[in-house]
DNA sequence: GTCTATACATCGATAGAC
DNA sequence: GTCTATCGATGTATAGAC
């Protein structure tokens, strides 16, 4: 339980906020020190490095993110509850932190060395051995609910359904004229479009 | 119809392979040379600057795939046959350059402004005014071949299913042990899994 | 066109006064 | 804990000989 200080939680706040713009080559360190009102030298002086700066941040704030994401995950066991709640908490989730969701794409581009650790701690923060998932669809077509398929194949599809407007927003954006992915109209339509598609497509 | 010079046909491939893996900030001048098995001083005597150079390696490689994708659009206007080749398609692109899908959400990230132009030139060049895509959709819900349904949602869908595996690969291959994106078994179910899912969520 | 040498800026990081 | 000043490394870019 170490207590954290003002001043080093004005560099959290001010080095979330570049990293998350700028990536972590991408940002200085003599920006994140001016936005935290200090100089660089107390950015040293607190974490030792760019590097350890960039890990704290990067585990502080997408554990975070993970945590409220597997929070969503319906306890039911009835199937279509768990995709209809679990694809609207997702988009809505992701609709509120749409620069995360591409923090962390960067971070699983240069290997993801952090991810992987965040998502090994979030796993057993809520003892799952495995995705959460899995068990309930594998039961639900054992119970002839839904059709034979693939539980493993549903589960990545039933995600990119939902974050991959966000991933690609500036591009649907430019190349959809009129579209706008972060409205109220668009995110509602698109949880109707999605548990509907889904739904329809592991029907008997 | 300038003419390339060998130089510049080195410079580029070595500066491809820096830039996809290292990004724009984290790719280094120095390291770029060496690969191209030259000075620093050539690379701003072909290029000028490191962004120009930059610029050239994404319009010319981007531009190629997005290409081969717009191509790969089948023909005819029977939906299924649509759907069905389209995915397996996409598919077996992406699964061709899983390096560049994430080199240009490197790009998307930054403002992606050059995918912009990119996107905006293969339309130009295929005359297209919209979506490909969107048309045979339409047709298909008048004609009763398929549900009533938001287009957009559906495309949007459909490109998200089959490109987010990859997206997440080092992800996906980290959270769910023994999976394997890039095999020919995963892909192969894959296409049929996404297939699948698409073509009963869309049934009347 | 291609090289060496170097200018010039900026980065991350540290030393040392207070 | 916080500052100023500065180091050493490295980056992009250019000058000038060949």
């Amino acid at each position: 339980m170490e207590s954290t200080t003002e001043t080093e939680t004005k560099i959290i706040q001010a080095a979330t906020e570049v990293f998350l713009e700028k990536g972590k080559d991408g940002a200085r360190m003599q920006e994140i020190a001016q936005k935290a009102d200090i100089n660089k030298a107390l950015l040293h002086y607190y974490f030792r490095s760019k590097d350890k700066l960039y890990e704290t941040v990067f585990r502080e704030r997408v554990f975070r993110f993970l945590d409220e994401l597997f929070s969503s995950v319906p306890k039911t066991d009835d199937i279509e509850t768990v995709l209809k709640e679990f694809t609207e908490n997702y988009i809505d989730l992701i609709s509120t932190h749409p620069e995360l969701v591409r923090f962390i794409l960067w971070e699983i581009r240069q290997g993801g060395q952090f991810m992987g650790d965040a998502l090994k701690d979030i796993f057993e923060k809520h003892g799952f051995t495995k995705f959460p998932f899995l068990d309930k669809v594998q039961n639900a077509i054992q119970a002839g609910t839904i059709r034979s398929l693939d539980p493993l194949h549903l589960i990545i599809s039933v995600i990119g359904v939902c974050v991959y407007p966000f991933i690609a927003q500036p591009l649907l954006e430019k190349a959809i004229p009129g579209i706008q992915i972060s409205s109220a109209n668009f995110l509602q339509k698109r949880k109707e479009e999605v548990f509907k598609l889904i739904w329809e497509g592991i029907q008997p």
